[in-house]
DNA sequence: CCGTTGTATGCGTGTATGGTCATAGGAAGC
DNA sequence: GCTTCCTATGACCATACACGCATACAACGG
């Protein structure tokens, strides 16, 4: 197991590669709007109701979700309707929520046990 | 389309804790940190000469990843060894890999159709 | 064409945080 | 006790980026 060579560390491009996806998850607002698209393709509009956001701001961040291949969009006369490609992230996700609900779990035993 | 509820949106909460999490992983040298701990429990010093890291920055990310869970220490002396929990991060890191690949290869495809 | 509508972008600002230096805390050995 | 080693933390700077405002650009309808 742990006795593993040096070359089992990835490159750095790699870990860069690595925490620029993650860092694309790590800002609500974009989560946020993955979770939404995840329900069904969405046009800008609604998107912009139901977050709250600029419409800048919106576009920005779509932006930035399709050049990682997380969104695409296609267009619907003069409106653009987004659609999430990725059941990755929800696999990632029920990832995350699993391991909370773990140490949540750990936590609670250890004080009952305390 | 996507008739699902409302509800199944993740809670603001729930958002800022993901976010929160994948956030932690957005960070090289957090992720690098990761990756020597995942070869085995090692002290603080070995991190520093592997990464070229102040001290102070390696405690700092250290203690991070410490309150999400993602490692933990013991003494040994006068000496604190971390080590990785989480065979986590590997499979996270697993699927956006898995997933790179395919967005590689798919981008190969075109261009050797087009 | 020209207005209207919808989307992208340049610019400015505030905030968060990565990173370092200096220093304080704390455990082991004299 | 004091000293020494290792780690954590406060202060600080530089940078990145979220977010909004204003505006430029693209696409459709008259």
């Amino acid at each position: 197991m742990g006795v593993v060579g040096p070359g089992s560390i990835p490159s750095p491009e790699l870990l860069e590669e690595f925490s620029q996806f993650f860092r694309l998850l790590s800002e609500p607002a974009r989560l946020q709007l993955l979770c939404h698209l995840r329900q069904g393709p969405c046009d800008v509009a609604s998107l912009i109701e139901a977050t709250g956001f600029s419409q800048s701001h919106i576009s920005r961040q779509l932006s930035q979700l399709q050049r990682a291949g997380l969104v695409s969009c296609e267009r619907d006369g003069v409106r653009l309707i987004y659609r999430a490609d990725a059941e990755l992230v929800e696999e990632l996700c029920h990832l995350v929520q699993t391991r909370m609900k773990q140490r949540l779990q750990q936590q609670l035993d250890q004080l009952q046990t305390a």
